[in-house]
DNA sequence: GTTGCCTATGCAACTGAGTGCATAGCAGAG
DNA sequence: CTCTGCTATGCACTCAGTTGCATAGGCAAC
Protein backbone atom coordinates (compact mmCIF):
# COMPACT_ATOMS: atom_id res chain seq x y z
CA UNK A 1 0.00 0.00 0.00
CA UNK A 2 1.28 3.43 -1.17
CA UNK A 3 -1.44 5.69 -0.37
CA UNK A 4 0.33 6.66 3.08
CA UNK A 5 4.12 7.04 1.75
CA UNK A 6 2.12 9.16 -1.05
CA UNK A 7 0.91 11.35 1.03
CA UNK A 8 4.19 11.77 3.10
CA UNK A 9 5.88 12.55 -0.12
CA UNK A 10 3.29 15.16 -0.53
CA UNK A 11 3.54 16.78 2.71
CA UNK A 12 7.49 16.77 3.00
CA UNK A 13 6.99 18.71 -0.53
CA UNK A 14 4.70 21.31 1.55
CA UNK A 15 2.79 20.69 4.53
CA UNK A 16 -1.17 21.08 4.40
CA UNK A 17 -4.43 19.68 4.94
CA UNK A 18 -6.50 16.88 4.42
CA UNK A 19 -8.74 19.00 2.30
CA UNK A 20 -5.53 20.38 0.51
CA UNK A 21 -3.76 16.96 -0.21
CA UNK A 22 -7.47 16.12 -1.52
CA UNK A 23 -7.08 19.11 -4.25
CA UNK A 24 -3.26 17.87 -4.99
CA UNK A 25 -4.58 14.16 -5.73
CA UNK A 26 -6.91 15.35 -8.41
CA UNK A 27 -3.70 17.41 -10.01
CA UNK A 28 0.14 16.37 -9.93
CA UNK A 29 0.36 13.62 -7.77
CA UNK A 30 -3.32 12.15 -9.05
CA UNK A 31 -1.22 12.01 -12.59
CA UNK A 32 -0.24 8.06 -11.29
CA UNK A 33 -2.11 8.10 -7.50
CA UNK A 34 -5.98 8.62 -6.84
CA UNK A 35 -7.70 8.85 -3.81
CA UNK A 36 -10.88 10.39 -2.33
CA UNK A 37 -11.03 12.60 0.57
CA UNK A 38 -12.80 10.07 2.31
CA UNK A 39 -9.63 7.97 2.34
CA UNK A 40 -7.00 10.78 2.90
CA UNK A 41 -8.61 11.82 6.14
CA UNK A 42 -9.07 8.55 7.51
CA UNK A 43 -5.31 7.37 6.54
CA UNK A 44 -4.05 10.91 7.85
CA UNK A 45 -5.82 10.13 10.97
CA UNK A 46 -4.45 6.23 11.24
CA UNK A 47 -0.94 7.95 10.38
CA UNK A 48 -1.69 10.85 13.55
CA UNK A 49 -1.87 7.72 15.72
CA UNK A 50 1.09 6.70 14.45
CA UNK A 51 3.06 9.55 14.87
CA UNK A 52 4.17 9.46 11.32
CA UNK A 53 2.37 13.05 11.28
CA UNK A 54 1.80 16.32 13.40
CA UNK A 55 -0.88 18.39 13.45
CA UNK A 56 -1.52 21.77 13.94
CA UNK A 57 -4.89 24.03 13.85
CA UNK A 58 -5.01 26.79 11.74
CA UNK A 59 -7.50 29.27 12.46
CA UNK A 60 -8.41 31.23 8.64
CA UNK A 61 -10.17 34.30 7.74
CA UNK A 62 -13.01 33.46 5.49
CA UNK A 63 -12.81 30.21 5.58
CA UNK A 64 -13.63 27.35 8.31
CA UNK A 65 -10.44 26.30 10.58
CA UNK A 66 -7.80 23.62 9.16
CA UNK A 67 -5.49 20.89 10.20
CA UNK A 68 -2.57 21.62 8.95
CA UNK A 69 -0.30 18.09 8.73
CA UNK A 70 3.64 18.17 8.72
CA UNK A 71 5.71 15.00 8.22
CA UNK A 72 7.28 13.43 11.94
CA UNK A 73 10.52 12.05 12.04
CA UNK A 74 8.44 8.48 12.53
CA UNK A 75 7.12 9.01 9.39
CA UNK A 76 9.83 10.72 7.33
CA UNK A 77 11.86 7.32 8.41
CA UNK A 78 8.94 4.81 7.64
CA UNK A 79 9.13 6.34 4.26
CA UNK A 80 12.82 5.95 4.31
CA UNK A 81 12.22 2.44 4.86
CA UNK A 82 9.75 2.09 2.72
CA UNK A 83 12.01 2.92 -0.24
CA UNK A 84 14.52 0.14 0.58
CA UNK A 85 11.39 -2.13 0.29
CA UNK A 86 11.11 -3.78 -3.54
CA UNK A 87 7.35 -2.88 -4.76
CA UNK A 88 5.94 -5.30 -7.00
CA UNK A 89 5.15 -3.44 -10.52
CA UNK A 90 1.16 -2.95 -10.50
CA UNK A 91 -0.71 -5.62 -11.79
CA UNK A 92 -2.67 -4.40 -14.79
CA UNK A 93 -6.70 -4.37 -14.79
CA UNK A 94 -8.17 -3.35 -18.20
CA UNK A 95 -11.65 -3.45 -18.79
CA UNK A 96 -11.16 -2.31 -22.44
CA UNK A 97 -9.35 -4.88 -22.56
CA UNK A 98 -11.80 -7.30 -21.61
CA UNK A 99 -14.45 -5.97 -23.63
CA UNK A 100 -12.09 -5.79 -26.91
CA UNK A 101 -11.96 -9.60 -26.76
CA UNK A 102 -15.95 -9.90 -25.60
CA UNK A 103 -16.72 -8.67 -29.16
CA UNK A 104 -16.01 -11.75 -30.92
CA UNK A 105 -19.43 -12.92 -29.72
CA UNK A 106 -21.07 -9.56 -29.47
CA UNK A 107 -21.27 -7.09 -32.10
CA UNK A 108 -18.43 -4.32 -32.69
CA UNK A 109 -20.34 -1.37 -33.29
CA UNK A 110 -20.84 -0.63 -29.99
CA UNK A 111 -17.59 -0.95 -28.92
CA UNK A 112 -16.45 1.12 -31.29
CA UNK A 113 -18.26 4.22 -29.80
CA UNK A 114 -16.40 2.95 -26.33
CA UNK A 115 -13.11 2.94 -27.75
CA UNK A 116 -13.38 6.54 -29.22
CA UNK A 117 -14.64 7.90 -26.07
CA UNK A 118 -11.65 6.53 -24.10
CA UNK A 119 -9.33 7.24 -26.89
CA UNK A 120 -10.49 11.44 -26.17
CA UNK A 121 -10.02 10.88 -22.26
CA UNK A 122 -6.34 9.96 -23.29
CA UNK A 123 -6.05 13.21 -25.14
CA UNK A 124 -7.37 15.17 -23.03
CA UNK A 125 -5.07 13.85 -20.28
CA UNK A 126 -2.17 14.21 -22.91
CA UNK A 127 -2.98 17.91 -23.41
CA UNK A 128 -3.41 18.19 -19.47
CA UNK A 129 0.16 17.01 -18.95
CA UNK A 130 1.78 18.49 -21.52
CA UNK A 131 0.07 21.84 -20.31
CA UNK A 132 1.50 20.99 -17.14
CA UNK A 133 5.15 20.25 -18.14
CA UNK A 134 5.31 23.91 -20.40
CA UNK A 135 4.09 25.42 -17.29
CA UNK A 136 5.89 23.65 -14.34
CA UNK A 137 9.34 22.96 -16.57
CA UNK A 138 9.80 25.52 -19.45
CA UNK A 139 13.49 25.16 -18.40
CA UNK A 140 14.31 21.44 -18.49
CA UNK A 141 18.16 22.25 -17.97
CA UNK A 142 17.71 24.02 -15.16
CA UNK A 143 15.85 22.49 -12.80
CA UNK A 144 16.53 21.55 -8.69
CA UNK A 145 16.09 17.91 -7.69
CA UNK A 146 12.94 17.74 -6.44
CA UNK A 147 11.58 19.80 -9.77
CA UNK A 148 14.09 16.85 -11.90
CA UNK A 149 12.24 14.00 -10.51
CA UNK A 150 8.83 15.43 -10.78
CA UNK A 151 9.27 16.29 -14.38
CA UNK A 152 10.53 12.75 -15.07
CA UNK A 153 7.26 11.25 -13.49
CA UNK A 154 5.55 13.34 -15.48
CA UNK A 155 7.50 11.86 -18.49
CA UNK A 156 5.95 8.96 -17.97
CA UNK A 157 2.28 9.72 -17.81
CA UNK A 158 3.18 11.79 -20.96
CA UNK A 159 4.22 8.63 -22.56
CA UNK A 160 1.26 6.32 -21.26
CA UNK A 161 -1.07 8.85 -22.63
CA UNK A 162 0.55 8.60 -26.03
CA UNK A 163 1.33 4.53 -25.96
CA UNK A 164 -2.26 4.44 -24.99
CA UNK A 165 -3.67 6.90 -28.03
CA UNK A 166 -1.29 4.99 -30.35
CA UNK A 167 -2.71 1.26 -29.25
CA UNK A 168 -6.72 2.76 -29.23
CA UNK A 169 -5.69 3.79 -32.79
CA UNK A 170 -4.52 0.66 -33.52
CA UNK A 171 -7.62 -0.89 -32.15
CA UNK A 172 -10.40 1.14 -33.86
CA UNK A 173 -8.49 0.17 -36.75
CA UNK A 174 -8.64 -3.85 -36.21
CA UNK A 175 -12.57 -2.88 -35.44
CA UNK A 176 -12.89 -1.33 -38.86
CA UNK A 177 -11.50 -4.01 -41.00
CA UNK A 178 -13.37 -6.52 -38.92
CA UNK A 179 -16.90 -4.87 -39.95
CA UNK A 180 -15.94 -1.98 -43.12
CA UNK A 181 -19.38 -0.82 -43.03
CA UNK A 182 -19.06 1.03 -40.08
CA UNK B 1 -15.92 -4.45 -11.60
CA UNK B 2 -14.83 -6.61 -14.62
CA UNK B 3 -13.66 -10.31 -13.71
CA UNK B 4 -17.37 -11.61 -13.93
CA UNK B 5 -17.13 -10.25 -17.07
CA UNK B 6 -13.65 -11.69 -17.85
CA UNK B 7 -14.14 -14.88 -16.75
CA UNK B 8 -17.12 -15.09 -19.31
CA UNK B 9 -15.11 -14.21 -22.30
CA UNK B 10 -12.69 -17.01 -21.10
CA UNK B 11 -15.36 -19.55 -20.77
CA UNK B 12 -17.08 -18.50 -24.12
CA UNK B 13 -13.74 -19.20 -25.58
CA UNK B 14 -13.33 -21.99 -24.18
CA UNK B 15 -15.32 -23.61 -21.16
CA UNK B 16 -13.63 -24.88 -18.15
CA UNK B 17 -12.81 -25.34 -14.59
CA UNK B 18 -12.18 -22.82 -11.95
CA UNK B 19 -8.52 -24.76 -11.54
CA UNK B 20 -8.54 -24.22 -15.44
CA UNK B 21 -9.48 -20.79 -15.55
CA UNK B 22 -6.96 -19.90 -12.98
CA UNK B 23 -4.21 -21.23 -15.16
CA UNK B 24 -5.54 -18.66 -18.18
CA UNK B 25 -5.24 -15.85 -16.00
CA UNK B 26 -1.42 -16.90 -15.42
CA UNK B 27 -1.11 -16.80 -19.45
CA UNK B 28 -3.30 -15.16 -22.21
CA UNK B 29 -6.09 -13.32 -20.09
CA UNK B 30 -3.75 -12.51 -17.50
CA UNK B 31 -1.70 -10.08 -20.10
CA UNK B 32 -4.51 -7.62 -18.69
CA UNK B 33 -6.09 -8.84 -16.10
CA UNK B 34 -5.04 -10.65 -12.95
CA UNK B 35 -6.95 -13.27 -10.61
CA UNK B 36 -5.62 -15.81 -7.91
CA UNK B 37 -8.06 -19.34 -7.72
CA UNK B 38 -9.82 -17.70 -4.68
CA UNK B 39 -10.98 -15.35 -6.67
CA UNK B 40 -12.40 -17.07 -9.05
CA UNK B 41 -14.11 -19.98 -7.73
CA UNK B 42 -15.84 -16.77 -5.07
CA UNK B 43 -16.96 -15.28 -8.19
CA UNK B 44 -17.91 -18.41 -10.28
CA UNK B 45 -20.15 -19.68 -6.90
CA UNK B 46 -21.54 -16.37 -7.66
CA UNK B 47 -22.32 -16.45 -11.04
CA UNK B 48 -23.29 -20.11 -10.20
CA UNK B 49 -26.41 -18.66 -8.14
CA UNK B 50 -26.85 -16.07 -10.44
CA UNK B 51 -28.03 -18.26 -13.24
CA UNK B 52 -25.13 -16.78 -15.45
CA UNK B 53 -22.95 -19.76 -15.69
CA UNK B 54 -24.20 -23.65 -16.18
CA UNK B 55 -22.11 -26.39 -14.38
CA UNK B 56 -21.35 -29.67 -15.02
CA UNK B 57 -19.72 -32.68 -13.18
CA UNK B 58 -16.87 -34.32 -15.08
CA UNK B 59 -14.91 -37.05 -14.01
CA UNK B 60 -11.63 -37.72 -15.20
CA UNK B 61 -9.18 -40.10 -15.08
CA UNK B 62 -5.74 -39.99 -13.19
CA UNK B 63 -6.89 -36.35 -11.56
CA UNK B 64 -9.50 -35.33 -8.98
CA UNK B 65 -12.96 -34.74 -10.52
CA UNK B 66 -13.76 -30.86 -12.06
CA UNK B 67 -16.29 -28.80 -12.27
CA UNK B 68 -16.77 -27.55 -15.93
CA UNK B 69 -18.49 -24.45 -16.18
CA UNK B 70 -20.14 -23.22 -19.34
CA UNK B 71 -21.53 -19.55 -20.16
CA UNK B 72 -25.52 -19.82 -19.38
CA UNK B 73 -27.82 -17.40 -21.89
CA UNK B 74 -28.20 -14.66 -18.59
CA UNK B 75 -24.59 -15.17 -18.56
CA UNK B 76 -24.53 -13.60 -21.85
CA UNK B 77 -26.89 -11.47 -21.85
CA UNK B 78 -24.94 -9.99 -18.56
CA UNK B 79 -21.93 -9.55 -20.78
CA UNK B 80 -23.82 -8.00 -23.71
CA UNK B 81 -25.31 -5.38 -21.43
CA UNK B 82 -21.85 -4.47 -20.00
CA UNK B 83 -20.22 -3.76 -23.20
CA UNK B 84 -22.75 -1.20 -24.19
CA UNK B 85 -22.40 0.00 -20.59
CA UNK B 86 -19.44 2.62 -20.60
CA UNK B 87 -16.63 2.03 -18.25
CA UNK B 88 -13.60 4.30 -17.02
CA UNK B 89 -10.10 4.00 -17.71
CA UNK B 90 -9.12 2.16 -14.73
CA UNK B 91 -7.20 4.92 -12.51
CA UNK B 92 -3.63 5.16 -11.74
CA UNK B 93 -1.50 3.58 -9.19
CA UNK B 94 1.65 3.48 -9.40
CA UNK B 95 4.22 2.79 -6.57
CA UNK B 96 7.58 3.48 -8.42
CA UNK B 97 6.48 6.79 -9.43
CA UNK B 98 5.86 7.97 -5.79
CA UNK B 99 9.43 6.34 -5.00
CA UNK B 100 10.91 8.41 -7.62
CA UNK B 101 9.06 11.66 -5.95
CA UNK B 102 10.26 10.42 -2.80
CA UNK B 103 14.15 10.66 -3.71
CA UNK B 104 14.27 13.76 -3.59
CA UNK B 105 14.27 13.32 0.33
CA UNK B 106 16.36 10.51 0.32
CA UNK B 107 19.40 8.77 -1.05
CA UNK B 108 19.00 7.80 -4.66
CA UNK B 109 21.32 4.77 -4.84
CA UNK B 110 18.12 2.51 -3.35
CA UNK B 111 16.00 3.63 -5.88
CA UNK B 112 18.54 2.77 -8.91
CA UNK B 113 18.28 -0.65 -7.79
CA UNK B 114 14.55 -0.64 -7.70
CA UNK B 115 14.40 0.91 -11.14
CA UNK B 116 17.33 -1.45 -12.54
CA UNK B 117 14.96 -4.42 -11.07
CA UNK B 118 11.51 -3.63 -12.40
CA UNK B 119 13.06 -2.60 -15.44
CA UNK B 120 14.45 -6.50 -15.86
CA UNK B 121 10.88 -7.64 -14.82
CA UNK B 122 9.10 -5.64 -18.04
CA UNK B 123 11.85 -6.95 -20.35
CA UNK B 124 10.93 -9.98 -19.00
CA UNK B 125 7.39 -10.24 -19.91
CA UNK B 126 7.79 -8.01 -23.16
CA UNK B 127 9.77 -11.43 -24.02
CA UNK B 128 6.91 -13.37 -22.74
CA UNK B 129 4.41 -11.25 -25.51
CA UNK B 130 6.53 -11.60 -27.77
CA UNK B 131 7.37 -15.56 -27.83
CA UNK B 132 3.43 -15.76 -27.23
CA UNK B 133 2.75 -13.57 -30.27
CA UNK B 134 5.16 -15.44 -32.77
CA UNK B 135 3.52 -18.92 -31.36
CA UNK B 136 -0.31 -17.64 -31.54
CA UNK B 137 -0.04 -15.24 -34.44
CA UNK B 138 2.45 -16.27 -36.89
CA UNK B 139 0.58 -15.19 -39.87
CA UNK B 140 -1.64 -11.85 -39.01
CA UNK B 141 -2.89 -11.82 -42.56
CA UNK B 142 -4.72 -15.16 -41.85
CA UNK B 143 -6.63 -14.51 -38.17
CA UNK B 144 -10.31 -15.21 -37.43
CA UNK B 145 -12.53 -12.69 -35.79
CA UNK B 146 -11.46 -13.80 -32.21
CA UNK B 147 -7.76 -14.14 -33.25
CA UNK B 148 -7.36 -10.62 -34.47
CA UNK B 149 -9.06 -9.58 -31.62
CA UNK B 150 -6.47 -11.43 -29.17
CA UNK B 151 -3.93 -9.93 -31.28
CA UNK B 152 -5.22 -6.21 -30.66
CA UNK B 153 -5.14 -6.99 -27.17
CA UNK B 154 -1.65 -8.60 -27.12
CA UNK B 155 -0.38 -5.26 -28.88
CA UNK B 156 -1.77 -3.16 -26.38
CA UNK B 157 0.49 -5.45 -23.43
CA UNK B 158 3.69 -5.27 -26.02
CA UNK B 159 3.39 -1.68 -26.44
CA UNK B 160 3.16 -1.14 -22.60
CA UNK B 161 5.96 -2.44 -22.00
CA UNK B 162 7.81 -1.14 -24.32
CA UNK B 163 6.91 2.10 -23.16
CA UNK B 164 7.50 0.95 -19.48
CA UNK B 165 11.34 0.18 -20.62
CA UNK B 166 12.05 3.47 -22.39
CA UNK B 167 10.19 5.34 -19.41
CA UNK B 168 12.32 3.33 -16.98
CA UNK B 169 15.65 3.70 -18.99
CA UNK B 170 15.18 7.74 -19.02
CA UNK B 171 14.37 7.73 -15.06
CA UNK B 172 17.71 5.61 -14.96
CA UNK B 173 19.53 8.76 -16.90
CA UNK B 174 18.02 11.39 -14.61
CA UNK B 175 18.72 9.30 -11.43
CA UNK B 176 22.79 9.28 -12.94
CA UNK B 177 22.30 12.74 -13.77
CA UNK B 178 21.25 13.61 -10.05
CA UNK B 179 24.33 11.37 -8.78
CA UNK B 180 26.87 11.25 -11.26
CA UNK B 181 29.42 8.86 -8.95
CA UNK B 182 26.49 6.09 -9.04
C1' DG C 1 -33.17 35.41 4.19
C1' DT C 2 -32.91 31.58 1.53
C1' DT C 3 -30.52 29.11 -1.85
C1' DG C 4 -26.42 27.54 -3.84
C1' DC C 5 -21.51 26.94 -3.76
C1' DC C 6 -16.91 26.35 -1.85
C1' DT C 7 -14.07 25.12 2.10
C1' DA C 8 -13.30 21.62 5.60
C1' DT C 9 -13.86 17.27 8.26
C1' DG C 10 -15.70 13.00 9.14
C1' DC C 11 -18.74 8.33 9.90
C1' DA C 12 -20.98 4.00 8.26
C1' DA C 13 -21.73 0.38 5.16
C1' DC C 14 -20.35 -2.22 1.44
C1' DT C 15 -17.41 -4.43 -1.93
C1' DG C 16 -13.32 -6.20 -4.28
C1' DA C 17 -9.22 -8.27 -3.63
C1' DG C 18 -5.34 -10.49 -1.20
C1' DT C 19 -3.35 -13.80 2.32
C1' DG C 20 -3.32 -17.84 4.78
C1' DC C 21 -4.99 -22.11 5.51
C1' DA C 22 -7.51 -26.65 4.76
C1' DT C 23 -8.99 -30.66 2.25
C1' DA C 24 -8.77 -34.29 -1.04
C1' DG C 25 -7.65 -37.30 -5.28
C1' DC C 26 -4.03 -39.25 -7.60
C1' DA C 27 0.84 -40.22 -9.49
C1' DG C 28 5.62 -41.14 -9.38
C1' DA C 29 10.06 -41.29 -6.87
C1' DG C 30 12.77 -43.26 -3.48
C1' DC D 1 4.67 -46.86 1.93
C1' DT D 2 5.79 -42.33 2.69
C1' DC D 3 6.95 -38.02 0.68
C1' DT D 4 6.59 -34.75 -2.85
C1' DG D 5 4.04 -32.50 -6.25
C1' DC D 6 0.28 -31.56 -9.28
C1' DT D 7 -4.76 -31.24 -9.86
C1' DA D 8 -8.94 -29.41 -7.86
C1' DT D 9 -12.04 -26.87 -4.64
C1' DG D 10 -13.00 -24.03 -0.97
C1' DC D 11 -13.35 -21.17 3.81
C1' DA D 12 -12.04 -17.36 6.93
C1' DC D 13 -9.91 -13.17 7.83
C1' DT D 14 -8.24 -8.82 6.69
C1' DC D 15 -7.68 -4.58 4.27
C1' DA D 16 -7.96 -0.98 0.79
C1' DG D 17 -11.06 1.63 -1.65
C1' DT D 18 -15.75 3.29 -3.07
C1' DT D 19 -20.34 5.21 -2.13
C1' DG D 20 -23.52 7.61 0.41
C1' DC D 21 -24.43 10.48 3.93
C1' DA D 22 -23.79 14.18 7.63
C1' DT D 23 -22.08 18.38 9.65
C1' DA D 24 -20.47 23.06 9.71
C1' DG D 25 -18.36 27.77 8.56
C1' DG D 26 -18.53 31.35 5.42
C1' DC D 27 -19.62 33.93 0.95
C1' DA D 28 -22.24 35.72 -2.90
C1' DA D 29 -26.28 36.02 -5.58
C1' DC D 30 -31.12 36.64 -6.03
Amino acid sequence: MALEHAILVSLLEQPGSGYELARRFDRSIGYFWTATHQQIYRVLKRMENDGWVDVREVAQDGRPDKKEYSVAEAGRSALSGWLRDPVEPETIRHDLAVKIRAVAFDDPSALIAEVVRHREIHVARLEHFLEGEKRDFPDPGALGTRQTLQHAVLRGGIAFQRMHIEWLDDVLATLHRLRPDN
